[in-house]
DNA sequence: GTTTACGCATCCCCG
DNA sequence: ATGCGTAAAC
């Protein structure tokens, strides 16, 4: 049996349906020469020389740099099919990948080259590796194998509960909220720093109170144990103390993977770079695949420094370098390397453009978010009337909330999309009520969820909730009859069908569709109380997680894999999965992917790079790096969006163009845009007069702060279609709206009007978007 | 003493 | 749309 069987089961045979292999891809030149070695599998007339020699390769510890569209994924997945066709076990190949599914689509394209068998190689995320694991070893740690898995919103959740408690944080107003301090605690674990110097470093404003951080770091530990939960950072280090401290049993580990590949390495964090070490220390046949100038998750913790010392730690490792971009035209590709020319240590390489010369990339100004979202969604119209298809086409941004304006005009006109990103799906309230039911069951030491779980009963609150829980912490069986739980009144009455459901899910061996569908008979009705006015559409996800929860057979692993590997897509429709239209995504999540048309919203200071990460050049050059990826995405035509008359609401200042962009020298191929025709960066003054451009190229000085009286009106940038004039609705009134049809007004709250649809229930909607309709 | 309802501010990236 | 603090209701 293979390592990640679940994996198994869902890889398709047949080629990942999402990207397939674009054809100027495989279009790769030819070798000069033919090699002498050479599978079945004609590798040399799908691959380059460089990426042949790096699918190959025989030797020791391999490091692939890859730069943006070399051809990277394409190598990777020849490597594994050329290692299967060898007759390589594919169970002891083991495949490492930022996330589940970039494994299974690798693996499916290996497929498609070396038959069924490739699905079976080994392949996941180095957490979700550590979490398989663990559940056989967790002894080891003291944990049962039951244990749960915290995602980022219940560690913060039992951070604040600890935090609340000590009587600092009401006496200090800047006392750091949960999130920051769980940031501290992981970036100390990820980054292998005390936490004094994490602080130091990131949080100087908040080292006075390290020595509580400190305490509450304690609690926070001492809770995880006494719960059996884990975090995510929790699950890299015990995997690394279980190797570490028990030889044997990491000999036996090791033992079954003959080859490691790990893929985007240059996001790793110190941890899994010693993970690789201690599972790939006995042979060496490891490949560390990634590219310095896209390492972009320093934020949790990863260095791009593990890509460059790669070659100390596993001594003697070739260094091959793809060079060669085979995605972009020639002038986006030249921007790319002048974006990372700015950077300050990197390895040496510069991407050559293999296809030929296009438009360039346009820097188009607009005059605020509103415009910027008129401006992209008009633009995407005429490509589709030109016969774009949507597939082919993307909007990325530096955070989810950028995309805000631009939902609403897409809605407007009719333009399906759909978003990737944002935390949606998951983090909503009524998914995590509905899996604290099982988590329970799973784990019956897990006091928080069972905190959220008895919350839910009416007439039980916070009080009520704690004194069960500590009641149920002083049994002996974990596995209580809560029908005996201190409660009195209504919450006593309220209690007991809690209890039967309780009782009936936690029976061990009971199968996880039926455990489900208990939950889902005591959950559903409850909806409609919890949440009179968005139950439906709450009531079709639990649906939806009811269907998933039935193509999975254990409750372990179906709650793991929700919490590593969570649908990361926002709530779309229920037939929707076919026709995805236009693709919104922040950068973090486009990794990997390319689109023909890209645009890329709000490349000013403020927003990219964002003033809260752009305190130190270590910050700032990831941001470049940021920018870098963003850029390296397109194919074909690029847009970047300058809203050059947003006003930063904290600092009050005038936006003025992305530092990255400024810097840009002569002939870096981008040309400056309004009102859809080429212009000087002098004439931009006429848009405020106010963003710094010093006759030579932007400066990234501040902009002047804007005084509105003397502000020239600014003619609008790109003038909408008429926003036509807003109907004034009154509560009372019947409107009809352009796509939820009649309706009934029933309150007003400025500009915003809450409406009654017949067909659609009740929505907010903005009057002046709306186009409503008295009827 | 608890629970619940309501108004208010806020919203970065992710396994 | 959620998380928090305060005030009314049980």
């Amino acid at each position: 049996m293979s390592l990640f069987d679940e994996l198994d089961a869902a890889t398709p045979a047949a080629p990942a349906p999402e990207k397939p292999p674009r054809a100027k891809v495989s279009a790769a030149p030819p070798p000069e020469d033919e090699p002498e070695v050479l599978g079945s599998l004609e590798l040399a007339s799908r691959l380059n020389p460089s990426q042949l020699a790096a699918a190959t390769y025989e030797g020791g510890p391999l490091l692939i740099v890859a730069g943006a569209g070399s051809g990277k994924t394409r190598t990777l997945v020849h490597r594994v099919a050329y290692l299967v066709d060898k007759g390589i076990p594919p169970q002891a190949i083991l495949l490492l990948t930022f996330t589940r599914k970039a494994a299974q689509e690798m693996l499916g394209r290996a497929s498609a080259i070396v038959g069924r068998r490739a699905a079976q190689v080994s392949g996941g995320t180095f957490h979700s590796l550590a979490n398989l694991l663990l559940r056989s070893q967790a002894h080891l740690l003291g944990y049962p194998p039951g244990f749960s898995i915290m995602d980022q919103d219940d560690a913060e959740s039992l951070v604040a509960r600890i935090r609340n408690d000590f009587p600092e944080v009401k006496r200090h107003k800047r006392f750091p909220q949960k999130g920051a301090i769980l940031n501290i605690l992981s970036q100390s674990i990820n980054k292998d720093k005390p936490l004094v110097e994490v602080m130091a470093d990131a949080f100087p404003h908040f080292l006075e109170f390290a020595p509580i951080i400190e305490k509450i770091g304690q609690e926070y530990r001492a809770h995880k144990i006494q719960n059996a939960l884990m975090d995510f950072d929790d699950l890299l280090v015990g995997l690394e103390t279980i190797l570490r401290d028990h030889e044997e049993v990491r000999r036996k580990i090791a033992g079954r993977y003959d080859y490691i590949l790990v893929d985007e390495y240059q996001d790793t964090n110190p941890i899994q770079a010693r993970l690789t070490h201690l599972l790939g220390r006995d042979h060496l046949r490891v490949t560390a695949v990634g590219d310095d100038a896209q390492s972009i998750y320093a934020f949790r913790g990863a260095s791009f420094r593990n890509i460059m010392d790669f070659p100390n730690i596993f001594t003697g490792a070739k260094v091959l370098k793809l060079e060669e971009n085979y995605r972009s035209q020639a002038p986006i590709v030249t921007l790319a390397n002048h974006l990372i020319a700015q950077a300050r240590e990197k390895y040496d390489k510069k991407l050559v453009a293999i296809r030929g010369s296009g438009q360039e990339p346009r820097l188009v100004a607009v005059q605020d978010q509103a415009d910027e979202a008129g401006w992209v969604a008009a633009r995407i119209e005429e490509f589709i009337n030109e016969g774009v298809s949507l597939d082919d086409m993307a909007v990325l941004f530096r955070a989810s909330s950028h995309s805000f304006d631009l939902e609403v005009e897409l809605v407007r006109r009719r333009i399906p999309f759909t978003k990737y990103g944002g935390r949606k799906f998951l983090e909503a309230a009524h998914i995590k009520d509905f899996l604290a039911f099982l988590r329970v069951a799973a784990n019956p030491a897990d006091s928080l969820s069972l905190r959220r779980v008895l919350t839910m009963v009416e007439g039980i609150g916070a009080k009520g909730a704690e004194d069960i829980v500590t009641w149920v912490a002083g049994q002996r069986e974990k596995v209580v009859d809560l029908e005996s739980a201190p409660a009195k009144g209504k919450a006593k009455k309220n209690l007991a069908p809690l209890a039967a459901l309780l009782h009936q899910i936690a029976q061990p061996g009971e199968e996880l569709a039926f455990r489900a569908q208990a939950v889902a008979n005591f959950y559903f009705d409850l909806v409609r109380d919890l949440y009179p006015d968005d139950w439906p559409d709450r009531q079709s996800d639990l649906k939806e997680i009811i269907r998933m929860a039935e193509s999975e057979t254990s409750l372990r692993t179906f709650l793991a894999d929700m919490t590593l590997d969570p649908p990361n897509q926002k709530r779309s429709g229920p037939e929707e999965h076919k026709a995805q239209g236009l693709t919104l995504s922040t950068i973090h999540s486009a990794k990997g992917l390319e689109w023909k048309i890209v645009f890329i919203l709000s490349a000013v200071e403020g927003r990219f790079p964002p003033s809260y990460a752009a305190r130190s050049a270590a910050e700032v050059d990831e941001e470049r790096r940021l920018m870098y990826v963003a850029v390296t995405r397109a194919e074909d035509k690029l847009f970047i969006m300058l809203p050059l008359g947003t006003i930063d609401r904290r600092t009050g200042l005038a936006a003025s163009p992305s530092r990255f962009l400024a810097a840009l020298p002569e002939g870096a191929g981008t040309s400056l845009w309004q009102n859809d025709q080429e212009i000087d960066p002098s004439e931009l003054l006429n848009l405020g007069g106010d963003f710094g451009y010093d006759g030579e190229s932007f400066s990234s000085s501040p902009a002047i702060p804007r005084d509105p009286e003397r502000r020239p009106k600014p003619r609008p940038a790109n003038p909408r279609p008429a926003p036509g004039p807003a109907l004034m609705a009154l509560p009372g009134m019947r409107v009809s709206h352009p796509i939820y049809g009649p309706g009934l007004v029933l309150e007003t709250n400025g500009p915003q009007a809450i409406i009654d649809f017949d067909h659609f229930g009740k929505k907010t909607v903005t009057m002046q978007y709306a186009r409503l309709t008295a009827i």
